[in-house]
DNA sequence: AACGTAAAAAGTTTCGAAATTGTGTATCGT
DNA sequence: ACGATACACAATTTCGAAACTTTTTACGTT
C-alpha cells in the first residue's frame, strides 16, 4: 500500500530541524539527549537517528563520546558558505530559467507577491526580523530554485540556503540594512526571470547574496 | 582528553559505505537489519544510524516502514548526476588551481603517477575493471579537489563523485573504452593544472566526465 | 596553595526485547 | 475459478535499561 505513515523519526527530524532553523535552538548549543527526549517525547534512539541526519546536513555537529551540538556560526564559515552559494545558486537559477515552465513562473510571481506584502520588522518587536518576512523570504528563494529540473543541483542549492538561514536568524544587522532596497533587489531578480535573461538574473542573485554577507561581516555581529 | 575513540557507529558507517562503493552491496538491494547486524556484529540501532547518514549522502534510500535499500542506478539519474558534476567539479578545480599551494601540486603529481602505473584491467579478470585502478582513479580525482580551500565546495564535489562511483563500479563498458585514451586525458588535466591554466583544466575535466557518461549511456549497460 | 589522583556523577553509546506495521498465505464466499 | 477477508508471519520501528566514557568533584600529597 502507498503508506505515507509518518514514523516518529520523521516527526522528530522535522521538529528538530525546524527548531534549529527557527532559532529555538542556539548555534553551538549542546544537544543533550535527556532534554531532547523530554521535549519531543521519544526515546534516545529516535533522537540519535534524527541528529545523525542533521549532521549530514551540516546543521548539527557531533563529537565522538561527547554528543551533538547545533552547528556553530563563524565569520570564516560564513565566507565559505557565501562563496559556495555564489557559485551554485546562480547555476541552479540558470537551469530554472532555461527549464522552468509557466507554472513555475507563476509560482515565482506568487511567492514574490507574498514577500513584497510582508513587513520586514515585526510590529511588536522592531529590533528583530519579522518571522513572517523571514518565512516568506526563504520560500521565495526556494521557489526560484524549484524551477531547476535537476534534483541533485536543487538539493545542493537548497541545503546551502538552509545553512545560510542560521546566519540570517541569528545575526541580522537591521541597522545596516536601512539604506538597502532589498525589496527592489527581489523585484529586479523576478523581472530578469520573467524576461528570461539568465545572465542578468544570475548576476543580480549573486549581488543579492553577496551584499547580505558583506553587511553582516561589516556589522561585526558574528564572533 | 582529545579522544579519537572510534565508536561502533563510525565503524559501521565506514564499513557499510565502503561495501556499497566497492560493489559488495548491489544498487537497489534491500538492506535488511537482520543481515546487516550479523554482518557487522552490531545492534539494530547502530545500523539504523549508519543507514540514516548514508541516506543523506544519497547512497541509500529509505521508505517508511519498508526499510532501507542501496541507492538504485538509472539512466535519468546518471544524466542529472553528470550535469551536476560538470557544473560543480570544474568550479572546485578552478578554486584549487587558484588557491592550491606547492604541496597540493606535488600531491596531484604523485596521485597521477600512481594512477598512470596501474593497469586498467586486472590480470586475472580481464572483463572487469581493476580494483587497484578504480581506487587510484578515485584518489586522483579527489586529490584534485583537495586543493580547493572551501570545505563546503569540496564536500559537495566529493559527495557527487561518491555517487558517481556507483555507476563506475556497476556498469563500466570496457568494450567501448578501447578507443579511448583515458591516461592521456588525465595527463592533460595534470599538465593544465601545473601550467596554472584554469580555463583549460576546467574544460578538460568537464570533457573527461562527460565522455565517461556518454560511453556509459551508449553502451546501454544501465536499465 | 597547587597539583595529581581517585572516586562519584552525568552523559553518551549500545544492546536486545517489545510494540507496531507491512507482507504473504490460506480460507471462505460468490 | 476468482476476489475479498482474516489470519499468521516477517520485518521495521521504538523503547528503556545496561555498558561504557567523559566530566566533575572530593581528597590526599608535595
Amino acid at each position: 500500500m502507498v503508506s505515507p505513515s509518518k514514523t516518529r523519526n520523521e516527526e522528530a527530524l522535522a521538529h528538530l530541524r525546524a527548531d534549529i532553523l527557527n532559532g529555538r535552538l542556539i548555534p553551538g548549543q549542546k544537544l543533550a539527549f535527556a532534554d531532547l527526549c523530554a521535549r519531543y517525547a521519544v526515546s534516545v534512539g529516535v533522537i540519535r537517528e534524527a541528529l545523525s541526519r542533521l549532521v549530514e546536513q551540516d546543521l548539527v555537529r557531533s563529537a565522538p563520546q561527547q554528543g551533538f551540538f547545533v552547528a556553530a556560526i563563524s565569520r570564516a564559515d560564513l565566507v565559505y558558505l557565501t562563496e559556495a552559494r555564489c557559485e551554485i545558486e546562480p547555476i541552479a537559477l540558470r537551469h530554472a530559467i532555461a527549464e522552468g515552465d509557466i507554472v513555475w513562473e507563476s509560482e515565482v510571481v506568487a511567492a514574490h507577491h507574498r514577500l513584497a506584502n510582508a513587513s520586514l520588522v515585526a510590529p511588536d518587536a522592531p529590533d528583530r526580523l519579522s518571522e513572517e518576512w523571514a518565512e516568506r523570504h526563504s520560500t521565495f528563494h526556494e521557489t526560484l530554485l524549484l524551477g531547476c529540473e535537476n534534483p541533485r543541483l536543487r538539493a545542493i542549492a537548497t541545503e546551502l540556503r538552509a545553512s545560510a538561514e542560521l546566519y540570517r536568524r541569528w545575526s541580522f544587522p537591521l541597522d545596516h540594512e536601512q539604506n538597502r532596497d532589498i525589496a527592489g533587489e527581489h523585484a529586479a531578480i523576478v523581472d530578469a526571470i520573467l524576461a528570461r535573461d539568465p545572465d542578468l538574473a544570475a548576476r543580480l542573485l549573486v549581488e543579492h547574496i553577496s551584499l547580505t554577507t558583506e553587511l553582516l561581516l561589516e556589522s561585526e555581529a558574528i564572533a
